[in-house]
DNA sequence: CAGAATCCGGTCTGATACTG
DNA sequence: CAGTATCAGACCGGATTCTG
């Protein structure tokens, strides 16, 4: 169907050509990486204003994220030896081109929200007989 | 930076007013729905078919995939009552258009795939001490 | 063929406590 | 402030076994 889709994916590579691939979309698909990234997007932040607006992340994913995308080079990160310690981080301009793609998709969600609830509701209703799950 | 991202995909929302963008970015983030997007992107395909195609994937983890994109309306399936008995999935139209974000993804990838391994060369040699890891 | 059910080790994550 | 270390519980994913 698409045809360059399935060139630039591969067939049954994604566990053989394509490692890398798998690696980074385990990324876009981690629980963080994506939050982490649109709010490093709108502007440079400390770790702790970046967790206020992570809401429930805590400091323990935080780093641990932050240490994955900065390895991927997506972010970058700068600390001022002050007296308290200051770390800022931000995105890399590989990190934003990031965004782009990425932005694509989250619209792709939005866009179609209401289709996929539907859809939901609809398979949920024919299945899961009367249960509790 | 980028004001249509953060708009859509809000500030600390993901897990409060967003709940379904996260749940759908999981499914792009699990192991193999993107893999089985992709295939059945190309054509309907039976289910032993689909799995040679897919790599190394389990007929469980194949099955449970199958049947969360089928819930969330990506993916049709059809079963005739012949005697071994025949499925056949496909994408349904919701599915074919989720096909153009991810390609998006995918090729932002490959395009960036030197630069990635790069910059996690560079990551490892300032970090990653010695040691065996 | 197309699955459902079960077992089970490994990973992910959050809470908590401690450090420069 | 910005982490690191440790621990326990939830969850994931594979192998195996069984059914219509």
């Amino acid at each position: 169907m698409d045809k360059t889709l399935e060139q630039s994916y591969g067939q049954l590579s994604i566990l053989e050509d394509c490692t890398i691939t798998r690696q980074i979309l385990d990324r876009v698909g981690d629980k963080w990486s994506v939050l982490i990234i649109v709010n490093l997007g709108v502007k440079s932040l400390r770790f702790k204003e970046l967790q206020r607006r992570s809401g429930g992340i805590s400091q323990r994913m935080l780093t641990q994220t932050l240490r994955h995308l900065e390895r991927d080079g997506l972010v970058w990160r700068k600390a001022t030896p002050t007296v308290p310690l200051t770390v800022e981080y931000g995105l890399t301009a590989l990190g934003e081109s990031l965004l782009h793609p990425l932005q694509a998709l989250v619209e792709w969600v939005n866009g179609n929200r209401a289709a996929i609830a539907e859809a939901r509701t609809g398979y949920d209703s024919k299945h899961e007989p009367v249960g509790t799950e």
